[in-house]
DNA sequence: TTGTAGGCGTTATCAA
DNA sequence: TTGATAACGCCTACAA
């Protein structure tokens, strides 16, 4: 194993108090204590002291005594919906990643898209004293959240409210969505199918409004059959598509309002002997991973679900340090990969 | 827009404790935790007054105080590669549905693949007193794990090890592997390549195993040339194939030791104009749900990481209780779809 | 600059 | 059956 000289006592898991550590370096408990926290100045004969006894004592401080006394448990609870979901997944990524750095554990707990969940899920997270809370999309209503965020501070993903000590921030849905519908007119395609997400979310609706917004640009009427509902899940994405044969109705393009229905879609097509992008082109909104290695790979909006889970973890911790919060949503960019093509008619 | 430096956070709220219900129920505070705990037989009376003081409170126990005074902290640690992987979030959302029924609270720390970080991770679940710890897959040294089991009972995913405090379980990959492997060899197949998961990793051994088992029992010498290094990842499995192409190496199918390798593998085929299953039979192996919605949908072993997640989670439940842990790992099963096909030659 | 003492909300140990 | 009374490990006035 690894050689060490003086074997400064490798104590696995003794577990070592702060009060040992005091004693160890002939100071006081508090001296201890200021000196991880620097709440105080204190003589550098006592710093040392006490840095190496730790070192040796291998001390730890204990998180959960932290919490009783200073009321504060360094934790930030997330109420996420689907912990497996490749959308969601990327988010929580991004959460945990900067969190960490600012020495903060991350409290998952999923909402299963249910509001009761949710409700459970967040008094979870009260209940463990949570420092704050990250909230991703999800079904509880403005109003709740807002009166949750008086025990709590809170940074909502997905929505726009305001409060003391509650910040939101949304990508923009609608903006990308445009972008996706411009494409695919660019490309000549009139008769483009849309499919929506679970309008329950106002990303939904968004991504629903800039469909609407680049036809109408385009002076093409909206056609309300062409205009599938979906759940943001794969199954929906087909489902819709086979609606859509089986109802006979035209179409060249689709855009599904994420990537996940745009699988499905793509699926569906191929079942019914329609080939992307030669026969429908296709367009995605996420950019989860896999939407690179799909076959063909999918034109899909990147929303950097990576990213947004940094910015609402920025936030939060800006929060809880007392300043305001800010966030800077990426921008909605259109990705060309090779599920969309030129109409050729 | 910094604003005022110093508002330090605060909970707000009417914080209700065990001592309030104490005193509006007209008993002492040991008795309401008796109460709590069922540590012991209260009169019928105060019984009653205590639970209504509860409600009308709407007192919640503070499960930091608890972890304190009790040494229970009621969360189990989990210590998982990346939290975003389509394989490991249907592992975590089991623990989590299983680990919830029983009202503790999964911490999930990622390792990232990384022996330093897989460590850093398990300490800060040491330190945050965890009751438990679950451990998937990993680098960790097994003599290392087993050290620690000293000082927290474990359970870990994917390995065979032996300790008081420590109960491990393994799904059966070889089987999984020769399984597929055997399919594809009914199918008429002979050249068939193996993109390998990282070897660091007992599974991605024992799927290499279970390759060689079958090809062995059907009398076909392994070809070196035909087993290409993989590390798990979509990206690797695309290489792998390119790899087997641009050296000439002639193969009819390809068995990819996970579903991410075979997507990666079928878009690599694709670019360079071979079909799946009409040229080339492709097998997987996870089902990870994506598998179900590739075009074509991916033929895999089945490997219910959902299952395997709850498993573990019941035999660390059992644990804390006391009892005997024991595991029932979800037998291999060969999905067959549609990306493998009888060879035509 | 440093130490003392009290408290954070519960559980656990004693007596009563 | 109950109720004081210590812990649990740390933080933070308040003193010195």
């Amino acid at each position: 194993m690894s050689s060490d000289k003086k074997a400064p006592s490798k104590p696995m898991d003794a577990v070592v108090t702060l009060e040992q550590v005091a004693q160890a370096a002939g100071v006081s408990p508090s001296t201890v204590s200021r000196i991880l926290n620097g709440t105080a100045t204190v003589s550098q004969a006592k710093q040392e002291a006490v840095q190496s006894a730790i070192r040796e004592l291998g001390y730890h401080p204990n998180p959960v005594a932290r919490g009783l006394a200073g009321g504060r448990t360094l934790s930030i609870g997330v109420v996420t919906q689907v912990i497996s979901s490749p959308f969601y997944g990327e988010a929580l990524l991004g959460i945990e990643r900067e969190t960490e750095r600012a020495g903060y554990v991350p409290l998952f707990v999923s909402g299963n898209w249910h509001e009761d969940d949710e409700r459970k899920a967040l008094q979870t997270l009260l209940a463990r004293r949570v420092d704050g809370v990250i909230v991703l999309a999800g079904r509880l209503g403005d109003d709740e959240l807002m009166r949750m965020s008086g025990s709590v501070p809170m940074v909502v993903v997905g929505r726009q409210l305001q409060g003391p000590r509650l910040f939101s921030f949304a990508f923009d849905s609608r903006t990308g969505a445009r972008l996706a519908t411009e494409h695919l007119i660019e490309q000549g395609h009139r008769r483009i199918a849309l499919i929506s997400g679970d309008m329950n979310h106002d990303d939904a609706v968004d991504r629903h409004q800039g469909y609407v917004d680049a036809l109408t640009a385009a002076g093409i009427a909206v056609d309300p059959q062409l205009i599938l509902p979906g759940d943001y899940n794969e199954a929906s994405g087909m489902l819709a598509v086979n609606r859509l044969i089986d109802e006979n109705v035209r179409f060249t393009a689709i855009f599904a309002c994420n990537d996940q229905m745009a699988f499905g879609a793509a699926l569906g097509l191929s079942r019914r002997n329609l080939r992307v992008p030669d026969d429908v082109s296709l367009v995605g909104f996420d950019d989860v991973v896999m939407a690179r290695y799909t076959v063909p790979p999918l034109t899909t909006v990147r929303q950097s679900v990576y990213e947004i889970g940094t910015e609402a973890a920025k936030a939060m911790l800006s929060m809880l340090k007392g300043e305001m919060p800010r966030a800077t949503p990426p921008a909605p960019e259109l990705l060309l990969r090779d599920s969309t093509r030129r109409i050729s008619r």
